[in-house]
DNA sequence: ATCTTTGTTAACCATTTGGTTAAACCGTTT
DNA sequence: AAACGGTTTAACCAAATGGTTAACAAAGAT
Protein backbone atom coordinates (compact mmCIF):
# COMPACT_ATOMS: atom_id res chain seq x y z
CA UNK A 1 0.00 0.00 0.00
CA UNK A 2 1.51 3.15 -0.68
CA UNK A 3 1.50 6.20 1.54
CA UNK A 4 -0.94 7.88 -0.39
CA UNK A 5 -3.51 5.23 0.00
CA UNK A 6 -2.55 4.62 3.66
CA UNK A 7 -3.36 8.10 4.03
CA UNK A 8 -6.57 7.82 2.43
CA UNK A 9 -7.89 4.96 3.96
CA UNK A 10 -6.87 6.72 7.42
CA UNK A 11 -8.54 9.65 6.74
CA UNK A 12 -11.66 7.46 5.38
CA UNK A 13 -11.91 6.14 9.02
CA UNK A 14 -11.80 9.69 10.88
CA UNK A 15 -13.56 11.34 8.39
CA UNK A 16 -16.56 8.64 8.85
CA UNK A 17 -16.04 8.76 12.79
CA UNK A 18 -15.62 12.18 13.10
CA UNK A 19 -16.80 14.21 10.87
CA UNK A 20 -15.30 17.08 8.69
CA UNK A 21 -15.57 19.31 11.47
CA UNK A 22 -14.42 16.97 14.22
CA UNK A 23 -11.66 15.15 12.59
CA UNK A 24 -8.03 16.31 13.25
CA UNK A 25 -5.28 16.08 10.37
CA UNK A 26 -3.04 14.81 13.15
CA UNK A 27 -5.30 12.32 14.11
CA UNK A 28 -5.23 11.52 9.93
CA UNK A 29 -1.76 11.37 10.12
CA UNK A 30 -1.32 9.32 13.55
CA UNK A 31 -4.29 6.63 11.97
CA UNK A 32 -2.22 6.32 8.75
CA UNK A 33 1.34 5.86 10.72
CA UNK A 34 3.12 8.87 9.36
CA UNK A 35 4.01 12.40 9.87
CA UNK A 36 1.22 15.19 9.25
CA UNK A 37 3.63 17.17 6.69
CA UNK A 38 2.56 13.95 4.20
CA UNK A 39 -0.61 14.71 4.31
CA UNK A 40 0.18 18.04 2.69
CA UNK A 41 2.64 16.68 0.49
CA UNK A 42 -0.20 13.90 -1.09
CA UNK A 43 -3.20 16.29 -0.68
CA UNK A 44 -3.94 19.72 -0.69
CA UNK A 45 -5.24 20.74 2.29
CA UNK A 46 -7.76 19.50 4.66
CA UNK A 47 -10.66 20.24 2.20
CA UNK A 48 -8.86 18.66 -0.69
CA UNK A 49 -8.40 15.35 1.27
CA UNK A 50 -12.12 15.43 2.99
CA UNK A 51 -13.00 16.02 -0.85
CA UNK A 52 -11.65 13.02 -1.83
CA UNK A 53 -12.93 10.59 0.73
CA UNK A 54 -16.19 11.72 0.34
CA UNK A 55 -16.11 11.61 -3.60
CA UNK A 56 -14.91 7.84 -3.42
CA UNK A 57 -17.43 7.57 -0.97
CA UNK A 58 -20.75 8.67 -2.46
CA UNK A 59 -19.31 6.69 -6.08
CA UNK A 60 -19.27 3.69 -4.46
CA UNK A 61 -22.68 4.25 -3.59
CA UNK A 62 -24.16 5.78 -6.20
CA UNK A 63 -24.45 2.86 -8.62
CA UNK A 64 -25.77 0.51 -6.37
CA UNK A 65 -28.40 3.36 -6.52
CA UNK A 66 -28.78 3.16 -10.13
CA UNK A 67 -29.30 -0.53 -10.33
CA UNK A 68 -32.66 -0.08 -9.17
CA UNK A 69 -33.23 3.30 -11.99
CA UNK A 70 -31.72 1.81 -14.94
CA UNK A 71 -32.06 -1.63 -15.34
CA UNK A 72 -35.14 -3.62 -17.67
CA UNK A 73 -36.66 -5.27 -15.41
CA UNK A 74 -40.47 -5.32 -13.45
CA UNK A 75 -40.73 -2.80 -10.94
CA UNK A 76 -41.39 -5.93 -8.66
CA UNK A 77 -37.87 -7.06 -9.86
CA UNK A 78 -35.68 -3.90 -9.50
CA UNK A 79 -36.92 -3.37 -6.10
CA UNK A 80 -36.18 -7.25 -5.31
CA UNK A 81 -32.72 -6.38 -6.65
CA UNK A 82 -32.20 -3.03 -4.95
CA UNK A 83 -33.00 -3.94 -1.10
CA UNK A 84 -30.52 -6.76 -1.49
CA UNK A 85 -27.79 -5.56 -3.27
CA UNK A 86 -27.42 -2.36 -1.49
CA UNK A 87 -28.11 -3.95 1.79
CA UNK A 88 -25.22 -6.49 1.05
CA UNK A 89 -22.82 -3.70 -0.20
CA UNK A 90 -23.84 -1.54 2.87
CA UNK A 91 -23.18 -4.00 5.58
CA UNK A 92 -19.33 -4.36 4.03
CA UNK A 93 -19.10 -0.14 4.10
CA UNK A 94 -21.63 0.57 7.26
CA UNK A 95 -20.45 4.19 7.63
CA UNK A 96 -21.23 4.93 4.37
CA UNK A 97 -24.76 6.29 4.66
CA UNK A 98 -24.69 8.22 7.88
CA UNK A 99 -21.69 9.45 6.16
CA UNK A 100 -22.82 10.83 3.38
CA UNK A 101 -26.34 12.27 4.59
CA UNK A 102 -24.32 14.46 7.38
CA UNK A 103 -22.04 15.71 4.97
CA UNK A 104 -24.74 16.58 2.76
CA UNK A 105 -26.64 17.84 5.84
CA UNK A 106 -23.52 20.47 7.14
CA UNK A 107 -22.33 21.50 3.75
CA UNK A 108 -25.25 21.90 0.92
CA UNK A 109 -22.79 23.07 -1.31
CA UNK A 110 -22.03 19.36 -2.12
CA UNK A 111 -25.37 18.68 -3.07
CA UNK A 112 -24.13 20.82 -6.33
CA UNK A 113 -21.15 18.84 -7.08
CA UNK A 114 -23.31 15.40 -6.64
CA UNK A 115 -25.95 16.28 -8.74
CA UNK A 116 -23.56 16.86 -11.82
CA UNK A 117 -21.28 13.49 -10.63
CA UNK A 118 -21.61 11.31 -13.53
CA UNK A 119 -23.07 8.31 -11.78
CA UNK A 120 -25.36 10.46 -9.58
CA UNK A 121 -28.36 8.40 -9.19
CA UNK A 122 -31.37 9.93 -11.78
CA UNK A 123 -34.66 9.17 -10.49
CA UNK A 124 -36.30 10.54 -14.00
CA UNK A 125 -36.38 6.79 -15.66
CA UNK A 126 -37.38 4.99 -12.54
CA UNK A 127 -40.25 7.74 -12.19
CA UNK A 128 -41.32 7.01 -16.04
CA UNK A 129 -41.77 3.44 -15.51
CA UNK A 130 -43.59 3.32 -12.34
CA UNK A 131 -45.96 6.02 -14.09
CA UNK A 132 -46.10 3.75 -16.68
CA UNK A 133 -46.99 0.69 -14.67
CA UNK A 134 -49.85 2.57 -13.15
CA UNK A 135 -51.54 3.46 -15.97
CA UNK A 136 -51.03 -0.07 -17.07
CA UNK A 137 -52.91 -1.27 -14.28
CA UNK A 138 -50.00 -3.17 -13.13
CA UNK A 139 -49.50 -1.48 -9.68
CA UNK A 140 -51.65 0.73 -7.63
CA UNK A 141 -51.62 4.47 -8.37
CA UNK A 142 -49.03 6.37 -6.05
CA UNK A 143 -47.16 9.35 -6.48
CA UNK A 144 -43.76 7.87 -7.99
CA UNK A 145 -41.38 10.04 -5.52
CA UNK A 146 -43.40 8.39 -2.71
CA UNK A 147 -42.80 5.23 -3.91
CA UNK A 148 -39.00 5.76 -4.26
CA UNK A 149 -38.92 7.31 -0.80
CA UNK A 150 -40.38 4.49 0.86
CA UNK A 151 -38.06 2.31 -0.54
CA UNK A 152 -34.93 4.53 0.70
CA UNK A 153 -36.45 5.24 4.09
CA UNK A 154 -37.04 1.36 4.57
CA UNK A 155 -33.16 0.51 3.28
CA UNK A 156 -31.05 3.04 4.39
CA UNK A 157 -32.73 4.51 7.65
CA UNK A 158 -31.61 1.41 10.10
CA UNK A 159 -27.60 2.37 8.73
CA UNK A 160 -28.33 5.96 9.26
CA UNK A 161 -29.43 5.82 12.57
CA UNK A 162 -27.66 2.71 13.48
CA UNK A 163 -25.98 4.14 16.64
CA UNK A 164 -29.60 5.02 18.28
CA UNK A 165 -31.25 1.82 16.48
CA UNK A 166 -28.97 -0.10 18.48
CA UNK A 167 -29.25 1.71 21.43
CA UNK A 168 -33.28 1.76 21.81
CA UNK A 169 -33.82 -2.11 20.93
CA UNK A 170 -30.87 -2.98 23.10
CA UNK A 171 -29.45 -5.37 20.35
CA UNK A 172 -25.41 -5.80 19.48
CA UNK A 173 -24.06 -5.39 16.32
CA UNK A 174 -24.43 -9.03 15.39
CA UNK A 175 -28.33 -8.94 15.91
CA UNK A 176 -28.19 -5.73 14.59
CA UNK A 177 -26.84 -7.50 11.18
CA UNK A 178 -28.71 -10.65 11.52
CA UNK A 179 -32.09 -7.84 10.93
CA UNK A 180 -30.71 -6.00 8.27
CA UNK A 181 -30.24 -9.72 6.91
CA UNK A 182 -33.51 -10.01 7.48
CA UNK A 183 -34.58 -6.74 5.82
CA UNK A 184 -32.79 -7.36 2.55
CA UNK A 185 -36.08 -9.55 1.26
CA UNK A 186 -38.84 -8.29 4.08
CA UNK A 187 -38.73 -4.93 3.16
CA UNK A 188 -39.01 -5.72 -0.96
CA UNK A 189 -41.79 -8.03 0.08
CA UNK A 190 -43.42 -5.34 2.03
CA UNK A 191 -43.14 -2.80 -0.44
CA UNK A 192 -44.37 -5.05 -3.03
CA UNK A 193 -47.05 -6.14 -1.40
CA UNK A 194 -48.57 -2.62 -0.83
CA UNK A 195 -48.11 -1.79 -4.70
CA UNK A 196 -49.40 -4.99 -6.21
CA UNK A 197 -52.99 -4.74 -8.05
CA UNK B 1 -37.06 36.82 25.71
CA UNK B 2 -34.06 36.73 28.70
CA UNK B 3 -30.00 36.10 27.67
CA UNK B 4 -30.24 32.60 28.55
CA UNK B 5 -32.82 32.28 26.44
CA UNK B 6 -31.39 34.25 23.32
CA UNK B 7 -28.22 32.48 23.56
CA UNK B 8 -29.91 28.89 23.89
CA UNK B 9 -32.34 29.89 20.70
CA UNK B 10 -29.16 30.46 18.93
CA UNK B 11 -27.24 27.50 20.06
CA UNK B 12 -30.08 25.45 19.41
CA UNK B 13 -29.99 27.04 15.56
CA UNK B 14 -26.02 26.95 14.99
CA UNK B 15 -25.82 23.37 17.00
CA UNK B 16 -28.12 21.95 14.34
CA UNK B 17 -27.23 23.49 11.39
CA UNK B 18 -23.22 22.49 11.77
CA UNK B 19 -22.94 20.51 14.22
CA UNK B 20 -21.07 20.16 17.59
CA UNK B 21 -17.71 20.24 16.44
CA UNK B 22 -18.52 22.59 13.67
CA UNK B 23 -20.34 25.00 16.06
CA UNK B 24 -18.16 28.49 17.06
CA UNK B 25 -19.14 30.01 20.05
CA UNK B 26 -18.62 33.33 18.23
CA UNK B 27 -21.09 32.67 15.72
CA UNK B 28 -23.33 31.25 18.59
CA UNK B 29 -23.02 35.10 20.14
CA UNK B 30 -23.73 36.47 17.25
CA UNK B 31 -26.58 34.77 16.59
CA UNK B 32 -27.88 35.86 20.09
CA UNK B 33 -26.51 39.26 19.64
CA UNK B 34 -24.62 39.57 22.55
CA UNK B 35 -20.65 39.86 23.81
CA UNK B 36 -19.25 35.65 23.74
CA UNK B 37 -18.58 36.22 27.25
CA UNK B 38 -21.87 35.88 28.07
CA UNK B 39 -21.87 32.46 26.61
CA UNK B 40 -19.85 31.61 30.11
CA UNK B 41 -21.40 33.43 32.42
CA UNK B 42 -24.55 31.94 31.30
CA UNK B 43 -23.73 28.25 30.43
CA UNK B 44 -20.26 26.64 31.98
CA UNK B 45 -18.50 25.79 28.13
CA UNK B 46 -19.38 24.70 24.69
CA UNK B 47 -20.01 20.94 26.24
CA UNK B 48 -22.29 21.83 28.68
CA UNK B 49 -23.88 24.28 26.33
CA UNK B 50 -24.30 21.91 23.75
CA UNK B 51 -25.83 19.12 26.18
CA UNK B 52 -28.52 21.52 27.18
CA UNK B 53 -29.51 21.93 23.62
CA UNK B 54 -29.45 18.39 22.69
CA UNK B 55 -31.33 17.27 25.70
CA UNK B 56 -33.71 19.67 25.19
CA UNK B 57 -34.30 18.43 21.73
CA UNK B 58 -34.08 14.91 22.97
CA UNK B 59 -36.90 15.09 25.80
CA UNK B 60 -39.31 17.15 23.03
CA UNK B 61 -39.00 14.47 20.12
CA UNK B 62 -39.18 11.39 22.82
CA UNK B 63 -42.32 11.93 23.90
CA UNK B 64 -43.76 12.25 20.39
CA UNK B 65 -42.17 8.60 20.29
CA UNK B 66 -43.39 7.34 23.36
CA UNK B 67 -47.01 8.08 22.31
CA UNK B 68 -46.58 4.77 19.77
CA UNK B 69 -45.57 2.92 22.29
CA UNK B 70 -47.64 3.46 25.48
CA UNK B 71 -51.30 3.97 24.65
CA UNK B 72 -54.05 1.77 25.03
CA UNK B 73 -55.02 2.36 21.48
CA UNK B 74 -54.70 -1.40 19.19
CA UNK B 75 -52.12 -1.30 16.85
CA UNK B 76 -53.38 0.13 13.66
CA UNK B 77 -54.48 3.23 15.26
CA UNK B 78 -51.54 3.94 17.37
CA UNK B 79 -49.32 3.43 13.96
CA UNK B 80 -51.61 6.23 12.63
CA UNK B 81 -51.56 8.52 15.33
CA UNK B 82 -47.58 8.01 15.54
CA UNK B 83 -46.84 8.64 11.90
CA UNK B 84 -49.25 12.09 12.24
CA UNK B 85 -48.59 13.18 15.11
CA UNK B 86 -44.70 12.55 14.45
CA UNK B 87 -44.75 14.02 11.24
CA UNK B 88 -46.61 17.70 12.57
CA UNK B 89 -44.10 17.78 14.96
CA UNK B 90 -40.88 17.66 13.30
CA UNK B 91 -42.55 20.03 10.39
CA UNK B 92 -42.44 22.39 13.17
CA UNK B 93 -38.72 21.28 13.77
CA UNK B 94 -37.42 20.30 10.65
CA UNK B 95 -33.71 19.70 11.97
CA UNK B 96 -34.15 17.54 14.97
CA UNK B 97 -34.28 14.22 13.65
CA UNK B 98 -30.96 14.49 11.61
CA UNK B 99 -29.43 16.59 14.50
CA UNK B 100 -30.09 13.87 16.85
CA UNK B 101 -29.22 11.14 14.90
CA UNK B 102 -25.89 12.78 13.75
CA UNK B 103 -24.67 13.42 17.60
CA UNK B 104 -25.47 10.22 18.17
CA UNK B 105 -23.30 8.88 15.94
CA UNK B 106 -20.30 10.87 16.67
CA UNK B 107 -20.78 10.71 20.41
CA UNK B 108 -21.68 7.60 21.16
CA UNK B 109 -21.47 8.47 24.81
CA UNK B 110 -24.63 10.37 24.17
CA UNK B 111 -26.43 7.08 23.80
CA UNK B 112 -25.94 5.76 27.73
CA UNK B 113 -27.29 9.18 28.70
CA UNK B 114 -30.58 8.98 26.67
CA UNK B 115 -30.86 5.78 27.90
CA UNK B 116 -31.13 6.53 31.23
CA UNK B 117 -33.35 9.73 30.67
CA UNK B 118 -36.64 9.48 32.32
CA UNK B 119 -39.16 9.42 29.07
CA UNK B 120 -36.60 7.81 26.81
CA UNK B 121 -38.68 5.73 24.02
CA UNK B 122 -39.21 2.41 25.65
CA UNK B 123 -40.37 0.13 23.13
CA UNK B 124 -40.74 -2.86 25.03
CA UNK B 125 -44.48 -2.42 25.70
CA UNK B 126 -45.42 -2.01 21.93
CA UNK B 127 -43.54 -4.96 21.45
CA UNK B 128 -45.28 -7.02 23.57
CA UNK B 129 -48.27 -5.56 22.34
CA UNK B 130 -47.15 -6.79 18.43
CA UNK B 131 -46.72 -10.30 19.71
CA UNK B 132 -49.91 -10.58 21.47
CA UNK B 133 -51.43 -9.49 18.51
CA UNK B 134 -49.84 -12.00 16.55
CA UNK B 135 -51.00 -14.55 18.53
CA UNK B 136 -54.62 -13.11 18.52
CA UNK B 137 -54.17 -13.89 14.54
CA UNK B 138 -54.85 -9.50 14.17
CA UNK B 139 -51.54 -9.11 12.21
CA UNK B 140 -49.32 -11.42 10.35
CA UNK B 141 -46.40 -13.33 12.13
CA UNK B 142 -43.45 -10.86 11.80
CA UNK B 143 -40.56 -9.87 14.16
CA UNK B 144 -41.95 -7.36 16.20
CA UNK B 145 -38.66 -4.63 16.00
CA UNK B 146 -39.06 -5.17 12.03
CA UNK B 147 -41.81 -3.71 12.64
CA UNK B 148 -41.04 -1.10 14.63
CA UNK B 149 -37.82 -0.29 12.66
CA UNK B 150 -40.69 0.25 9.43
CA UNK B 151 -42.25 2.53 10.96
CA UNK B 152 -39.62 4.71 11.97
CA UNK B 153 -37.79 4.35 9.12
CA UNK B 154 -40.85 5.51 6.91
CA UNK B 155 -41.24 8.58 9.14
CA UNK B 156 -37.67 9.94 10.26
CA UNK B 157 -35.51 9.01 7.18
CA UNK B 158 -37.24 11.67 4.73
CA UNK B 159 -36.33 14.95 7.39
CA UNK B 160 -32.82 13.05 8.54
CA UNK B 161 -31.91 13.16 4.66
CA UNK B 162 -33.99 16.00 3.69
CA UNK B 163 -31.24 17.73 2.05
CA UNK B 164 -29.87 14.54 -0.10
CA UNK B 165 -33.44 13.85 -0.91
CA UNK B 166 -34.59 17.42 -2.16
CA UNK B 167 -31.44 17.58 -4.41
CA UNK B 168 -31.90 14.27 -5.95
CA UNK B 169 -35.91 14.69 -7.04
CA UNK B 170 -35.24 18.35 -7.29
CA UNK B 171 -37.87 19.47 -5.45
CA UNK B 172 -38.29 22.78 -3.07
CA UNK B 173 -39.26 23.20 0.71
CA UNK B 174 -42.77 23.63 -0.24
CA UNK B 175 -43.11 20.18 -1.90
CA UNK B 176 -41.02 18.47 0.26
CA UNK B 177 -43.40 19.99 2.79
CA UNK B 178 -46.68 18.59 0.92
CA UNK B 179 -44.88 15.32 0.20
CA UNK B 180 -44.86 15.05 4.04
CA UNK B 181 -48.03 16.16 4.99
CA UNK B 182 -49.32 13.22 2.39
CA UNK B 183 -47.24 11.03 4.39
CA UNK B 184 -48.64 11.24 7.75
CA UNK B 185 -51.78 9.03 6.01
CA UNK B 186 -49.90 7.51 3.44
CA UNK B 187 -47.26 5.22 5.73
CA UNK B 188 -49.72 4.37 8.01
CA UNK B 189 -51.70 3.00 5.60
CA UNK B 190 -48.99 1.24 4.06
CA UNK B 191 -47.79 -0.06 7.08
CA UNK B 192 -51.25 -1.62 8.27
CA UNK B 193 -51.79 -2.91 4.65
CA UNK B 194 -48.92 -5.12 5.24
CA UNK B 195 -49.67 -6.30 8.21
CA UNK B 196 -53.47 -6.97 8.47
CA UNK B 197 -54.50 -10.44 8.11
C1' DA C 1 30.69 8.57 -7.43
C1' DT C 2 27.58 12.41 -7.69
C1' DC C 3 23.62 14.73 -9.10
C1' DT C 4 18.65 14.88 -9.12
C1' DT C 5 14.21 13.66 -8.03
C1' DT C 6 10.99 11.89 -4.85
C1' DG C 7 9.58 10.75 -0.27
C1' DT C 8 9.73 11.82 4.76
C1' DT C 9 10.46 14.20 8.93
C1' DA C 10 11.05 17.50 13.04
C1' DA C 11 10.47 21.92 14.08
C1' DC C 12 8.09 25.94 13.33
C1' DC C 13 4.36 29.49 12.22
C1' DA C 14 -0.09 31.99 11.91
C1' DT C 15 -4.65 31.75 12.88
C1' DT C 16 -8.54 30.17 15.06
C1' DT C 17 -10.92 28.96 19.01
C1' DG C 18 -12.65 28.09 23.67
C1' DG C 19 -12.26 30.32 27.66
C1' DT C 20 -10.88 34.20 31.28
C1' DT C 21 -10.44 38.76 33.44
C1' DA C 22 -11.08 43.14 34.96
C1' DA C 23 -13.59 46.95 34.24
C1' DA C 24 -17.97 49.25 33.05
C1' DC C 25 -23.02 49.46 33.21
C1' DC C 26 -27.41 49.71 35.45
C1' DG C 27 -31.29 49.08 38.29
C1' DT C 28 -32.19 48.68 43.42
C1' DT C 29 -31.46 49.53 48.17
C1' DT C 30 -30.10 52.43 51.83
C1' DA D 1 -26.17 60.13 46.20
C1' DA D 2 -23.46 56.35 47.53
C1' DA D 3 -23.00 51.55 47.89
C1' DC D 4 -24.29 47.12 46.12
C1' DG D 5 -25.59 43.26 43.20
C1' DG D 6 -26.27 41.16 39.08
C1' DT D 7 -25.36 41.79 34.03
C1' DT D 8 -22.53 42.88 29.99
C1' DT D 9 -18.50 44.03 27.48
C1' DA D 10 -13.66 44.77 25.42
C1' DA D 11 -9.46 43.04 25.75
C1' DC D 12 -6.73 39.34 26.62
C1' DC D 13 -4.73 34.42 27.02
C1' DA D 14 -3.34 29.64 26.26
C1' DA D 15 -4.11 25.73 23.70
C1' DA D 16 -5.29 23.56 19.56
C1' DT D 17 -5.09 23.29 14.75
C1' DG D 18 -4.17 23.61 9.75
C1' DG D 19 -0.46 24.47 7.23
C1' DT D 20 4.71 25.55 5.96
C1' DT D 21 9.74 25.14 5.84
C1' DA D 22 14.08 23.48 5.62
C1' DA D 23 16.77 19.76 6.32
C1' DC D 24 17.41 14.86 5.53
C1' DA D 25 17.02 10.15 3.45
C1' DA D 26 16.45 6.94 -0.37
C1' DA D 27 16.54 5.67 -4.96
C1' DG D 28 17.49 6.32 -9.78
C1' DA D 29 19.83 8.57 -13.50
C1' DT D 30 24.28 10.30 -15.57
Amino acid sequence: MTTEEKIFEAAKIVFQKKGFAGARMQEIADEAGINKAMLHYCFKNKQSLFEAVFMKAFSQLAPQVNLIFSSNESIFNKIRQFTNSYITFVNEHPFLPQFIIQEMNNNPEFVIQFLNNANRPNPSLMIAQIEKEIAAGIIKPMPPKQLLMDIFSLTVFPFAAQTMVKGMFHISEIEFNQMMEERKTSIAELIINSIKK
